[in-house]
DNA sequence: GACCAGGCACATC
DNA sequence: GATGTGCATGGT
């Protein structure tokens, strides 16, 4: 089977698995911005926490997360772990906002988006994963967002060299697929969902809905 | 108590 | 350019 079949079959065979998973898991466009960054290397749930915490103080805006104090904004988002830098990233992000687009998302999301995507890895703390996960799931874009997971389980599958990079293993994904934000959508959250359960940092492969190469492990 | 989670920036070699 | 380290909470 070629990589091309494979990497349509892991879709197929995920889906059929689990079944649409239904992200991003926000009201507002804001709030998915802020739980991107807010899920940096952290569990989601310590993530629902923080997000509970800017709700119940009344967060919900660019206007307040521009006046609020950042102390302030780190102890609301402590749970979610690294506050401080993470309050500094959002900070950072709603600066950007202001001062680029008048603090509007409309505005900033009618950009083209490989434009966009250089502009927001410039801003400290937006890496390649954030930067497309905002794209994806916050403006629609049909962009594959990597992560740790997608690199373990296409590495353990022998479909990616070991060494690649965040921009390698993207294209792996948007060369073979057709450029679909649903299907981009719904890939990548089959990917963390499958992940969690049978690709984890020490593997736990029995079960693992995707035929396996013994390869690795 | 160890391990790890939907990364990223920065220092050092 | 590659490799190592700090950031931090909370669940399993």
């Amino acid at each position: 089977m070629s990589k091309s079949e494979r990497i349509k079959g892991f879709y197929t065979a995920l889906f059929r698995r689990y079944g649409p998973q239904g992200w991003w898991p926000a009201e507002t466009q804001l709030e998915c911005i802020l739980g991107t960054i807010l899920t940096q290397n952290t569990s989601w749930m310590n993530v629902e926490k923080a997000l509970k915490n800017l709700k119940s103080k009344g967060l919900t805006s660019i206007e307040k997360l521009s006046s609020v104090p950042i102390h302030i904004l780190g102890e609301l988002i402590r749970p979610s772990g690294y506050f401080n830098q993470k309050a500094i990233k959002i900070k950072n992000f709603i600066k950007f906002l202001n001062e680029n687009y008048d603090g509007r998302l409309e505005r900033m999301f009618k950009e083209d988006s490989n434009k966009l995507r250089e502009k927001l890895l410039g801003i400290k703390g937006i890496g390649p994963e954030t930067a497309d996960s905002i794209l994806l799931y916050a403006a629609k874009k049909s962009i594959f967002v990597v992560d740790a997971y997608t690199y373990r389980i296409l590495s353990r599958h022998a479909l990616i060299p070991e060494d690649s990079d965040y921009r390698e293993i993207q294209e792996v994904f948007m060369d073979i697929l057709p450029k679909d934000t649903q299907l981009f959508n719904e890939y990548h959250a089959l990917l963390v969902k499958v992940g969690k359960e049978h690709c984890r940092k020490k593997p736990i492969c029995e079960g693992c809905p995707l035929e396996y190469d013994p390869h690795t492990v």
